[in-house]
DNA sequence: GCCAACGTTGGC
DNA sequence: GCCAACGTTGGC
């Protein structure tokens, strides 16, 4: 299992979308280093859904229900999209403000590589952002 | 809305 | 294959 971060203009395609329309493909990418993250996801790996631009946080989590298959929005074959399905909403945004200063998540791409849209996290990293946002039981 | 950082394109 | 020009992303 792998876990992931993805990005999203709250305005083009936010949180509460993904929501409404339960299972989404998450098309539209159309950079190299992050469809090949998706052709590397497998059903049953878990990704943040981050908020970019107007939102700057992680909002919650998903599942990924199906793998890579062809983007049907790209105009040729070459570009991946995966299905993704909302799985846990966070009681609290985790910021990128606060995962920047926290030392233990400064290598994270999002911090390193604020311009990719789909990567990779650490098991490490996941476990304390969820630990941030999800309310203890 | 601005612009820095990054990715892609295309002329040579 | 290099690199200048251009386009896009996303934090601020």
């Amino acid at each position: 299992m792998s876990l992931w971060l993805m990005k999203s203009e709250p305005d083009e395609f936010g949180w509460n979308d993904l929501v409404a329309k339960g299972v989404s493909p998450w098309d539209g990418v159309r950079n190299y280093q992050a469809r090949n993250f998706m052709r590397d996801m497998a059903v049953g790996d878990q990704a943040f859904f981050y908020h970019s631009r107007t939102g700057l946080a992680v909002v919650g989590n998903m599942d990924i229900v199906a793998p890579a298959y062809p983007d049907p929005t790209a105009p040729d074959l070459k570009w991946s999209c995966v299905d993704v399905k909302a799985a846990q909403p966070f009681d609290r945004p985790v910021t990128l403000d606060v995962i920047k200063n926290d030392p233990r998540l400064a290598d994270m791409v999002l911090v390193k590589n604020s311009r990719l849209s789909v990567q990779p996290v650490t098991q490490s990293e996941w476990d304390m952002i969820c630990a941030m946002g999800l309310k203890q039981a």
